[in-house]
DNA sequence: TTTTTATGAAACATACTTGTATCATAAATA
DNA sequence: TATTTATGATACAAGTATGTTTCATAAAAA
């Protein structure tokens, strides 16, 4: 079944999606015509497209954890070890800033729609069974509660994030930053 | 210079702080009805204190920061070392979770007011300077950039928050955690 | 090329939010 | 207790966001 989309529909949504993202991301109370302004599109044309606000954030959403999905696929056939994976998996995840971005200010996915986080949580999962999986190949230590671990993924997503507003640098860079951290933290 | 303020009116600013607080860490786009009503106070009274939204939100702002500079102010002289503060200031920091949670939903304080911003900042050269004590006493790596470290503890402060969002857990728990990773990371 | 479909502008209705003004009441000072 | 001051209910004005409908136009698809 192909189901060709109308050319246009998806230069719109593709549009849309982008503009949104940056917008919401800078403001959370960015309005529609603010969106539809910055897309280049018309008003009409995105509530035709996104029927409300609730469904366009949404969508939105769902595009920002995609990408990370798509980012993220190809890491473990091309990890030599589960620790290594997630050396791969800071490198795949830093270009992608702008959807980290929406999804930090987005914030409680809990609370949000429950399909939003049901995706959140199955990559959550992934990660829990690298952790698992590093465990097992005895390159990390047990002592500490996997959800921990699976969280501090995210938390040096956000340090280097704050760094990288500061004072913007290279991605491997901070990648290279965020996995020394991760391994071996910042004593010595 | 006493400078005695109405009981009246200090009852209510803590009343709208601390419903503002809650309300907008939730949702960034609660109505000022709505925080008024939480807070058990007339509309009326809230605009009378403060006259815009944006200076309510200034004023939440500024709350918070105070209280993490409360916390953490007796932190140096108790400390046995530059690393043990980075100890204490997680178990400090911890409670204040109401107060980091509308922080972060905020974000990007260096976009926002000035004022604000510039508390922050100090606070954040707070940490800079126990990253070189540290440092200095030879309990820190020094390869790794100070400003890092600082954003660090941020991220490590999220990654608890996560953590005990999904699963609560004793403050002193997290805390320990944090610091752990902290200092040797979750590799073995 | 012809047909189909998406687009954008305009006008419209509705509802909500911000912010102000008034005034009787209640609570804190003095 | 007498006085001052904060409060909250009500009403009001203005602005803005959401969401819908219509219709001529432009651009895909056939």
């Amino acid at each position: 079944m192909p189901e060709q989309i109308d050319a246009r529909i998806q230069k719109s949504q593709a549009a849309i999606i982008k503009a949104g993202m940056q917008l919401l991301s800078k403001n959370s109370e960015a309005s529609l015509s603010d969106i539809a302004r910055e897309a280049g599109v018309g008003r009409t044309t995105l509530y035709r497209l996104y029927d409300t606000k609730e469904k366009l954030i949404k969508a939105i959403a769902i595009h920002c954890l995609d990408s990370f999905e798509r980012a993220t696929e190809q890491l473990e056939s091309e990890a030599k070890s589960a620790l290594h994976a997630f050396h791969l998996m800071f490198k795949a995840i830093f270009p992608l800033s702008a959807e980290m971005e929406f999804l930090m200010k987005l914030g409680d996915l809990e609370e949000g729609d429950p399909e939003v986080f049901a995706i959140y949580r199955r990559q959550a999962n992934d990660i829990a069974e690298l952790v698992k999986g590093a465990q097992a190949e005895g390159s990390m230590s047990k002592d500490i509660p996997i959800a921990w671990v699976v969280n501090l993924v995210e938390g040096l997503l956000y340090t280097a994030w704050l760094t990288n507003k500061e004072k913007p640098m290279k991605h491997d860079v901070l990648a290279d930053l965020a996995f020394h951290t991760f391994c071996n933290g910042v004593a010595r």
